[in-house]
DNA sequence: TCCTAAGCGAGACGGTACGTCTTGTCTTCCA
DNA sequence: TGGAAGACAAGACGTACCGTCTCGCTTAGGA
């Protein structure tokens, strides 16, 4: 039969008004001091209006976290990784451009979850180049996947540390830390 | 007047039940998911003894966290920093040694208080270090606090994963990875 | 604006829970050992319901008494009291209806918060007849406030004495004895 | 050997101050908000002390009672009664000479415990009146055990009533409203 | 254009954990 | 060596959230 009936319309409304009031949020308070009421009551929603869109409030934050993994891992895949395994200038950008959306996220106020989640993702990218790489045989003696985790939490950490302290340099030179404090591969 | 009195003995045994109680239930369940009421059952004491020392249970765990951070801060005191800017065997090393501990206080079922706590510790350390060799000019157009948290982000990332993922190498091996995967300074 | 939204049929569902929850549990055991999760748990519902009805546990006590004080108020009023001031004889009948609610109310096993509101209905109720009556003059010599608080307390001392001792006369000799134990007015 | 030992002066001391301590606390609050802590910071003995001396705080206000209802029982024995049952002069005279005392433990600031002892004794006393009488066979055919709490309580419910509301007519009066208020036996 | 199913707000509910408070017992130290 | 100090186990308190639920109202979209 597949009725498939089109979406109604006020579930976006309803998402939507639960996004902003999520990051509108976050910015008065940190993530785990958020209850489900403060969400509910900023967006002006039903408790059970929420439940039947997101199983938790961690659920919420994760659909908010797929929008900007998404973006960044097309910058980490995007720029050619020059010297570098992760190339990080486009990374920076990207974090200045929207830098309250995801210092809020990502910052001291945010949710370890985002923190374990974007390291897993920078974990995977540089595991993905230096195995691509591994023909070179260069350095082949010390071991890959630890290699990557040194990489990964390096930029995350970096990145962190820069949103945490309101970009206090330019995103040229964040990504000039990075990549000269790495040894040459 | 300042009287004084010597601590009654039965503080200490009460403080040894509840440090013993969190860590052999942070091997079973994640740290958030540990309620006071579980502290309390397996440590055999009464709730209102629990409050009478410590205001909460981040209390109880920061207190545990205090001995290791003495702990590793020797190690990375102790050590000449050879080319590495923190010196990383002797952390490794101590590492392995409490694994059992150590991992569970800053492995993914610990608390991320504990991972700022270490890595505040860490870039503190490192900062210090950098100045210190201020004086050879070499990297001095590269912002000192940014490598900071870039070297110490890198180590603490790469320790965690190292004892998340139960050791795979020798700490010999890890601190190569460490000390190779940095630009020599 | 008085939007007086229809009661929620589910509210009287939990009152009705709590007060026959209260009731028979006075019947086991003195009300003051009766604490709030003994209520909550012969009632079947949460901890948070309880506090959301009502403030205290003698909140819950209070909403019982309403309805009985209403009661008795009306037998005190109805009955044209003839020569004592309050009249009696419908007041044990009540209660002898009644009797295992009222019993476990105003007796041993109830709170003295029950005896004080009691008599404070009574007290109230004797003073309004006694000024009415001012008119004779007679006895107009001895304090109305004073003699009201005899006939009061004498009425509850004595309903309260029957029912602990499970009512070993019938009411009628109950209310003899009230009416000829007093001075006639 | 016979050791004997002479009451040792410092128990009397100790027992001196909590007695003080619960007559000083009980004008400021009433007699259940006061806790053994209270008792014994302001008798600034320490906690296993009060334990050693008596059971509950119950226990000790009981102590207190005692010599109260010695004191009253005297009175209640002494007087010729003449016509009402219980003679009552006496019983408010002395009530009036120790007014702070007697109002803090019987007046709405005590507990109930007090009250219902209270009736007790002169429950007990009335009956052994009527019982007395008796040969008389006049209203032999009114229950005496009821007659006598009509007179206990309604002695009661005046003396409580007067106390509370800081005597607002002497001693005498009140004995007349309590005689004239009884059909003359 | 109507009508029906859905989405929705409002909020009651059972539960769980919190941090506080008081009780009566038990241990330690001091005078 | 006995009493003051106070640590302790036990458990009730009232509060805060959680995730589930029931209720009518509103409203979109298919007929």
């Amino acid at each position: 039969m597949a009725t498939k009936s089109r979406p109604d319309r006020r579930v976006q409304r309803t998402k939507d008004s639960l996004h902003f009031a999520l990051m509108s949020l976050i910015v008065e308070k940190s993530y785990d001091k958020i209850t489900v009421q403060d969400l509910i009551d900023r967006a002006n929603i039903g408790r059970s209006t929420f439940y039947a869109h997101y199983e938790t409030k961690d659920d919420l934050l994760l659909s908010e976290l797929d929008r900007l993994t998404a973006d960044i891992e097309r910058h980490l895949a995007d720029e050619p990784s020059s010297t570098a395994i992760l190339p990080s200038l486009g990374v920076f950008r990207h974090a200045a451009e929207n830098h309250r959306e995801i210092k809020a996220l990502l910052g001291s106020k945010g949710s370890d979850l985002v923190q374990r989640t974007a390291l897993a993702t920078f974990t995977r990218r540089a595991e993905a180049v230096i195995d691509e790489r591994e023909g070179d045989g260069k350095n082949g003696n010390l071991p890959a996947d630890a290699r990557a985790a040194f990489v990964a939490g390096a930029l995350l950490a970096l990145l962190t540390w820069w949103l945490d302290n309101d970009r206090p340099y330019p995103p040229e030179t964040m990504a000039n830390v990075y990549a000269q404090s790495l040894a040459p591969t």
